[in-house]
DNA sequence: CGCAAAATTTCAAACGTTTGCATTTTTGGG
DNA sequence: CCCAAAAATGCAAACGTTTGAAATTTTGCG
């Protein structure tokens, strides 16, 4: 089989003829005995001399460290994060409680995964994703966690998985989510106040002379839900009505839904809050084909603030939240974590960015 | 410290005192060997056991996986791994050549990324993702595979780092890499057809009624510099002209260059090829803002076809790739690697959905 | 030079599994 | 009941590093 080098395992060692590397493994400088061998020197001189440390001799571990490189020689990880127990990885777990599909190619949360994977990089972080289904799977959690092969873990959304997280929380330090903040809740979140944005995009809405509003997406997760009670508060006290349009992130479902309340409800409201800029974009895109001005006829409010928002026409007026400093953020929160602080949850305040639609 | 539990390496084993855990590991099963103790059989056995091995009795099987679970026992990965050479993780680079920003948060890439994640995810692999800075890191990628932390490879995207993935896969078989075919290049890749598509969508600019030409994108990485290939072979035989207009991936950047290349470049064409649907959009609303219309004065075609596509007005006419089936390739085909075999490069056609914009 | 202190290196025991082989127990046919 | 074969379990050596503690070498001062 030419071209295939398997990492090759070698055979039972016969003693060894001299300096000469056994047939198995060609020449190569696999493991740190290896080059200790070639070096002269003992395993745990090479180890310390490759970690820098200065207990050995400066001439020596540049020697090390030269021959090292020159043979194209790794250390093996798994070896390494067995002996020092951890291992330089944080894990990211993507719970999907109800929204299945979509959810991850959501424009937000790859945002964020993005600035998660520049933020950890930036500290020597590795980061595994794994996305998982809590109805499949009870224990994701803690088998994530008790895995040993992450160090810390960041959950991305809470999905309906609010109470199993609290529990984790009691016994697993290194944890840190991203979602709604909860009074007196135990696990530590990194968010914005949905409730304060929901108020903003209602405010927003009336503002814009809209007198019967709607919320379009789906008020199970509780971020969603937030939301949505922060515009019910405002419509409260304003006196207007709001009604709540059910709608699923996943592209499909969401423009038959979308198009389905503008249908069934055509005059029953003059303002629109969506739980989301994916959202708000289709929104935008089925009141133009059904002829309905916005912001003429219609005020339209977006969540997120994501790119595209400011490429739509009119630009979408929308609710913004920090994804760069939320990132930072969670990943700030989990080092001290991982260093045994037990911090406390951030809540960051949304800002109302006001564009075209309403 | 109350609420800290950290997983505690136990102190000095002093010699037991029955079936009563030390002092430093208040009850916790952690170890297989704790778990022999409770059971009162070997570790062996008990490893045996938990992996549903036919050796052991039934009845031991079941009594020890029973008790496995009422203690949380979670078996230790990175020993397991390290026992057996390998790691059920699948590492996944994404270098950053050029575009060092956004590259991530393109619509493309995350839904790349959001796929793999699921093909991955069902067979059982873990996805390990690193972004990296090739011109920081020289050696970002023979430190990845040999670092022993992945079992196999999937680069996203040549960048400009085509010679040092060639260099890599003449040794390193588990590696499968998305991007541009080229004749004869030795790495197994997954792609679109890129040239073709820039010739799909020449024509379709053409047909539509443009005569001169622009491809708005940056022609530096391979695929890109295939797709303005594709549209120059159909500009040439069709006798028309094709303005190449530097347009980068980075929203700020990309508004700036979009309105810049429209303003001064006013009656020098009547057709954009974007290289990207995210260029496309962005083009979309400065044409607008322009007063130009589409596809009236100016056609537009995109390329990949992102759910944004369809939700601009008019929807984007665009040239597709299969997003999820080149996922399911990648993994494919590296499945088949880790398996020994040399896998060739798939290239997938392209398709024309024709839209709005031309 | 001699000798203690400092600097450097080696030794060997972990880290928690897996697995070939040896050993013990069970089974079943005579 | 006996004894071979089959089934189940135990033993101990890996996997490749790291790191106290012990052992060795070098240094510096009188």
């Amino acid at each position: 089989m030419p071209g295939i080098v398997p990492r090759g395992r070698r055979g039972p060692e016969v003693a060894g003829t001299g300096e000469d590397d056994s047939v198995w493994a060609e020449g190569q400088v696999r493991t740190i005995t290896d080059l200790a061998r070639l070096a002269g020197v003992s395993a745990g001189t090479v180890s310390r001399a490759l970690a820098g440390n200065t207990l050995v001799n400066a001439r020596t571990r540049e020697r090390i460290q030269q021959l090292a490189r020159s043979h194209g020689f790794q250390l093996n990880q798994m070896a390494s994060n067995l002996r020092r127990q951890k291992t330089g990885v944080v894990g990211v777990a993507i719970p999907l409680g109800h929204d299945r599909r979509q959810q991850i190619s959501d424009g937000f949360f790859m945002t964020l995964l993005g600035h998660l994977a520049d933020e950890l990089t930036q500290r020597g972080y590795d980061l595994m994703l794994r996305r998982v289904l809590p109805e499949r799977d009870e224990d994701w959690l803690s088998r994530f966690s008790g895995s040993g092969m992450v160090d810390g873990l960041i959950v991305i959304g809470q999905s309906d998985q609010f109470e199993r997280i609290e529990a984790a929380a009691a016994e697993y330090l290194p944890m840190v989510v991203w979602g709604n903040h909860q009074e007196g809740q135990r696990h530590c979140v990194v968010g914005t106040d949905n409730r304060l944005g929901g108020r903003l995009a209602a405010e927003r809405l009336i503002a814009a002379g809209a007198t019967r509003l709607a919320f379009f997406g789906d008020a199970e997760p509780m971020e969603f839900a937030a939301r949505f009670a922060g515009a019910c508060d405002v419509a409260a006290r304003a006196g207007v009505s709001i009604l709540a349009c059910p709608t699923s992130l996943s592209v499909e479902p969401m423009t038959r839904e979308i198009a389905h309340h503008l249908h069934s409800n055509a005059g029953g409201f003059d303002g629109i809050f969506a739980a989301t800029d994916t959202i708000a974009v289709a929104c935008l895109k089925a009141l133009r084909d059904a002829g309905r001005a916005v912001p003429g006829h219609v005020r339209l409010v977006g969540f997120d603030d994501l790119p595209i928002a400011s490429q739509t026409s009119p630009p979408l007026t929308t609710i913004r939240q920090d994804i760069a400093a939320g990132a930072r953020a969670l990943v700030d929160l989990l080092m001290r974590r991982l260093g045994g602080e037990n911090t406390e949850s951030l809540v960051m305040p949304p800002r109302l960015i006001a564009r075209g639609t309403a």
